[in-house]
DNA sequence: TCGATAATTCCAAAATCATTGAAATAAAGG
DNA sequence: CCTTTATTTCAATGATTTTGGAATTATCGA
């Protein structure tokens, strides 16, 4: 869990998210990130750790992809057992049938 | 985002979650987790300062209480613009029109 | 008002984590 | 085989987090 709580972790996690299968080689997100390859190679490595990002090669490079069973099994985690009877399915603007996925729309959210 | 980055603020907000609207006093939470009172009320400072838990007194008790729409918030974060086009809905044993909401069943998650 | 209870804030020590450059490894292409 | 490119590993350094005891604030009941 506590691989996404660092904000260059968090960034490379929700970079590949958006980027799907197909994943991203490490130099494309040392790019994108703005950070040097040792760093990256560290927070990737966590990530993976983490079973949240699959490695596989390509040629020379090293091509990292979001494991999406994982996110959901994460995602799972959190709302486990959530609150029997009074919780989850009354969270106001949230509960009715509507799918936790959906929720994704806004994008100021100043939580992470 | 990194609020839940830590074991014992994890243990304390899953508790909450799973306890739902009605909250748990300090001393209960600190008696559940085992913490001594100094440590777990700043975890419950940072827990509250990430919008996650809500506070409210009742009596000489400081009742906290988890945030469901921030959760949602949260979790819609995590998963925004999840690669338009190929990735989260074809999530294996996940696709087929299940809410995320659903995937909570199996405990034996290793993740966090 | 006093004493007891519930929690918090303060603070310094201890522990953990992130960052980096330089050296090592791995694959490709001459 | 030697060079280039892509990335990782290592070890040191610095920064941030976590911890728990003591002092403090707030509420209750008699």
């Amino acid at each position: 869990m506590g691989a996404l709580a660092q904000d260059h972790r968090l960034s490379a996690y929700r970079l590949l998210v958006q980027t799907g299968h197909a994943g991203l080689a490490a130099g494309a997100i040392a790019e994108a990130l703005d950070l040097p390859a040792s760093s990256l190679s560290f927070h990737l490595a966590q990530l993976q750790q983490a079973g949240l990002i699959t490695q596989r090669r390509d040629g020379r490079s090293l091509i990292y992809a979001p494991d999406y069973a994982a996110m959901a099994r994460l995602i799972g985690y959190l709302t486990e057992n959530c609150s029997r009877g009074t919780g989850c399915g009354e969270v106001p603007g949230y509960g009715e049938g509507v799918p936790l996925s959906g929720a994704a729309r806004t994008g100021e959210t100043a939580i992470p």
